[in-house]
DNA sequence: CACTTGACCTGTCCGC
DNA sequence: TGCGGACAGGTCAAGT
């Protein structure tokens, strides 16, 4: 699931949840999810402080007392759950219901916090990841990210910049690569070229210099208007802490094939595109 | 070098 | 109902 909207949900609500707790235990059940050594853990992770929840691209960083950063991917399907000292599944402060038995079989790591509350890391596929780095090491770790969409150093020069460097793919694999932007996926990348007007296989070369600057709008505008719903999610109970977001309902291509355009109301058509399911009007967009 | 494909895993859905 | 195959929101390494 989790793009940027959804990881930027996700952050928030374990910002609140978890700022200022200790972590007194940690438990690993499938230690491939590890990328760091477990004994690291045990003694970076276990006894000290969250100071904060950030987030990099479709990266969480909890931040430690211990002067180093949690750096938790969740891939396609990682969750993480928060469960407060009375055994309630949280998010935001409020009592949530509709979350099948937590832990279960997919739980693979679990956080307990010396207040008795824990954090569940469920991951059904098992491609996330979990890593422990030195606090000073972050940089270079994200040293091959492109710039974050929603902030002010996303200039359209610095999208024009970036996106040069893949002029002979498409547009779609361009805007999909983390180099290029921060943490578009395959959802936002069929939503952002549908209000772009643009065709997701056109090559990055053949855009015109108003088209450029109409797909860095649309990427905001898009992903500004996700983050706002918190999110998307496929069904009732899978958002990254238990509650759904509402992108799903505002979407306007995305797993769509065959309903209207919500502009020409001609059928959305499907087709791939590097190798992923791909979403656009044949007549909007060109 | 730039780009595309397969691999990592498990679950679900669809057609026969 | 069972079974095989395609597909799933991400990203690497390996291949062309």
């Amino acid at each position: 699931m989790p793009e940027l909207p959804e990881v930027e949900t996700i952050r928030g609500d374990l910002h609140h949840l978890l700022r200022g707790k200790r972590v007194a235990n940690f438990v690993v059940k499938k230690k491939n999810l590890l990328k760091s050594p477990r004994t690291l853990f045990r003694t970076k992770f276990v006894g000290a402080t969250i100071q904060r929840v950030t987030r990099r691209a479709k990266m969480l960083c909890l931040e430690l007392s211990s002067g180093y950063v949690a750096v938790l991917h969740l891939k396609m399907t990682g969750q993480l759950v928060y469960q407060n000292r009375q055994g309630r599944l949280v998010v935001g402060g409020h009592p949530i219901g509709g979350v099948a038995g937590v832990p279960n079989r997919y739980t693979y790591i679990t956080v307990r916090l010396t207040d008795k509350s824990k954090l569940f890391f469920n991951d059904v596929r098992q491609f996330g990841y979990w890593r422990l780095v030195p606090r000073q090491d972050l940089p270079a770790v994200f040293a091959h990210l492109g710039p974050e969409p929603l902030s002010a150093d996303f200039t359209v020069q610095n999208f024009q910049a970036h996106l040069s460097r893949r002029n002979r793919t498409s547009v779609k694999a361009a805007i999909l690569d983390q180099s290029v932007v921060a943490g578009i996926g395959n959802i936002y990348a069929d939503e952002s070229l549908f209000v772009a007007k643009i065709r997701p296989g056109r090559r990055v070369k053949s855009l015109s210099r108003v088209e450029v600057q109409r797909l860095h709008r649309a990427i905001r505008y898009v992903l500004q208007k996700a983050v706002k719903a918190r999110g998307t999610s496929f069904n009732s109970y899978v958002d990254g802490l238990g509650r759904s977001g509402t992108y799903w309902d505002k979407r306007l291509v995305y797993g769509r094939k065959g309903e209207p355009c919500p502009r020409c109301r001609r059928p959305i058509l499907k087709t791939v595109v590097v190798g992923r399911g791909t979403h656009y009007c044949g007549y909007c967009q060109r």
